[in-house]
RNA sequence: GGCCCAGUAGUUCAGUUGGUUAGAACGCCAGCCUGUCACGCUGGAGGUCGACGGUUCGAGCCCGUUCUGGGUCGCCA
């Protein structure tokens, strides 16, 4: 084969390139048969440049263009000129490549589907044949604005005196919230390492150890189920900084937002909105809020409390509560069997029911009316702000978070099937104030909402004991269009709050030893105050290039039951190498087969 | 682990109440064609209807089981 001596790529050549040799390599995107006249479209990572054959062309170059089919790979060298009848489809539609030499660098089959824009296949099929996927412009560009958003990473944190530090991945297991992937160790029989869900505790000892400012591009692992906006494997943007406060960190983090939007998107952001956690949960149901559109929640207890509704009132008297959204001018998209459609929905996540009304010209219609006085319809009525053409929608439970959630859910629902959501639009907002503990109702016990290390608040220090449900976090979560792109907090450096803490969280002295011993004695010899977060890679590509899923945006990703179609992982392995393991496996519970 | 959706040609899909030899478009192969760019025209090949079992005189269609893919709840400190 010819060295290859490629001198431009096929997305460059314009007019003002008219008579210039130039040689270009890539793959047969379409093969334009006419006779007397081939044409051949060449495409590469930056597009796709015209191949001309005609009747000048050597005889022998003129056969092998006609023998080219979909996806071989080429070298074709010639001059580029105007073309006759020009493409204003393509970049460099005015011209095209009168090919001088021509050289097949590889044969291809005919590719399982279609190398097209748009071309709507299988995801099973296509991550069977990913490599093929990945040709697709649409991959190819959301790979290559990842690699953008990284570069952009890199060189923000580093201007800001950042030092990126590679932290390991064979670590210790630490089976507190997410399942751990384990790997077992050879050499110590019976004894495992874990895949770091997060560089969590070795970016807190980098700041022991003077680094003052840590960032590191880093994959991390959770052994839990997929979702479109979950993988097992992720790459988190991690940073961590020494002698600031919460104010700081956000700073920063609000500074790399602006420098990601000015030179990824070309877009300009103003100052990012905070709403505390116990906000967002009351005007959104969620911590964090899609703030796109409306639809806020309401409260409806103090006008139901006493009503002859029991299904409200008996919420109330449980130490529930009555709330509800209002959709504006919907009351034609949200007809009843729409709305049982929304009923059958909230059923579904846990719900009891949903009471609706509708504001036609006709009249007001509602399912619960009849138990009402007139006086207590007027009153929901102006609470929702509810003008003829809304609709609005009621939810109640004895459970006050019950509710919130519910209406939070639905809020999105509904915003989802009417098309209330803003196309192109990137709305950023703080959470703050996050609690520091969560009832965890399984274990019966409280539980660290973020992690162990999350300082409290300073005005919460003193009521840590009595009163766990009021106890805020210095924690704070960064939202983009109701998806959570990044989370953090201040850290705990004080050893006797730490162990307060651990006291708290149900982890004796001996045992919080064990699990974070070496962070403990580490904190004895001289912790800086240090706080960071952690942003989303994934999801903030994902965001950025509206995409619905991450599998757009990872070049080699996983399905639902977190298996790799391409190369079929996990897989089986060799006895010898479990028996070098020590390990065996359990018989299986069915027979096989 | 639960729930919902999908599976028919290489691909995307249609397929009537269960009734003859399962169709279309694109792709593929062959021939023709000198300005195409989703080239055009003519012809052709290509199917275990995801798999297994059942009902029936007869199943792509009905029933059961199962596999695969997607979404989602649980889960995700």
């Amino acid at each position: 084969m010819k060295t290859t001596m490629r001198s431009t790529y096929c997305g460059i050549p314009r007019m003002e390139n008219c008579g210039e040799t130039i040689t270009v390599c890539g793959w047969v995107q379409r093969q334009r048969d006419l006779g007397g006249l081939v044409f051949i479209d060449l495409r590469d990572r930056t597009g796709i440049l015209q191949l001309a054959f005609d009747d000048n062309t050597d005889r022998e170059v003129f056969n092998t263009a006609i023998s080219c089919r979909s996806e071989y790979v080429l070298q074709a060298t010639g001059v580029v000129r105007e073309r006759s009848s020009k493409n204003p489809e393509l970049p460099t539609g005015d011209v095209e490549l009168e090919v001088r030499e021509l050289e097949i660098l590889s044969r291809a089959e005919t590719p399982p589907f279609e190398i097209a824009k748009s071309s709507e296949v299988n995801d099973g099929l296509r991550l069977r044949y990913r490599y093929l996927d990945l040709r697709r412009p649409e991959l190819q560009k959301n790979l290559m604005f990842r690699h953008k958003v990284a570069k952009i990473t890199r060189d923000y944190f580093d201007e800001n005196g950042f030092i990126e530090i590679e932290t390991p991945t064979l670590i210790k297991s630490t089976p507190e919230g997410a399942r751990d992937f384990l790997v077992p160790s050879r050499i110590h029989s019976g004894k495992f390492y874990a895949l770091p869900q997060s560089p969590q505790i070795y970016k807190q000892l980098t700041m022991v150890a003077g680094f003052d400012r840590y960032m590191q591009i880093a994959r991390c692992y959770r052994d839990e189920d997929l979702r479109a906006d979950r993988q097992p494997e992720f790459t988190q943007i991690d940073f961590e900084m020494s002698f600031v406060d919460m104010e700081d960190v956000l700073e920063m983090a609000e500074g790399y937002m602006r420098r990601l939007f000015r030179e990824a998107m070309g877009m300009e952001i103003g100052p990012i909105p905070r709403l505390t956690y116990a906000e967002a949960m009351s005007r959104y149901g969620s911590d964090k809020p899609d703030t796109r559109y409306g639809m806020e929640i309401f409260d409806l207890t103090d006008i139901v409390k006493n009503c002859g509704f029991g299904v409200f009132s008996g919420a109330v008297s449980q130490g529930g509560s009555v709330r509800g959204i209002c959709a504006k001018n919907c009351v034609s998209a949200l007809t009843r069997k729409e709305i049982d459609k929304l009923t059958e929905m909230i059923k579904g996540i846990g719900g009891k029911g949903l009471a609706w009304i509708r504001l036609t010209e006709d009249g007001v219609s509602s399912s619960f009316a009849k138990f009402m006085t007139p006086e207590e319809m007027e009153s929901i009525l102006a609470k929702a702000g509810a003008e003829i053409g809304d609709v609005v929608l009621i939810i109640s439970d004895a459970k006050n978070g019950s509710v919130l959630s519910l209406l939070g859910q639905l809020r999105i629902e509904v915003a989802k099937r009417l098309n209330l959501i803003p196309k192109g639009k990137f709305n950023l907002l703080w959470i703050v104030e996050f609690p520091f503990f969560e009832w965890d109702e399984e274990a019966k016990d409280w539980m660290a909402m973020h992690h162990p290390f999350t300082a409290p608040l300073d005005e919460c220090l003193e009521y840590l004991e009595t009163d766990k449900a009021g106890v805020r976090a210095k924690a704070y979560d960064l939202v983009l269009n109701g998806l959570e792109l990044a989370s953090g907090s201040i850290r705990i450096t004080d050893p006797v709050l730490q162990n307060r803490i651990f006291r708290l969280l149900g982890l004796s002295g001996e045992e919080a030893h064990k699990k974070f011993g070496f962070l403990m004695d580490a904190f004895k010899y001289g912790a800086p105050p240090h706080g960071g977060m952690a942003f989303g890679l994934d999801r903030i590509v994902m965001q950025l290039t509206g995409s619905d899923s991450l599998r757009d945006v990872v070049a080699f990703p996983k399905v639902q039951n977190t298996s790799e179609l391409m190369t079929n992982c996990p897989d089986t392995v060799d006895p010898k190498q479990l028996e070098e393991l020590g390990l065996a496996l359990k018989a299986a519970d069915k027979p096989l087969g």
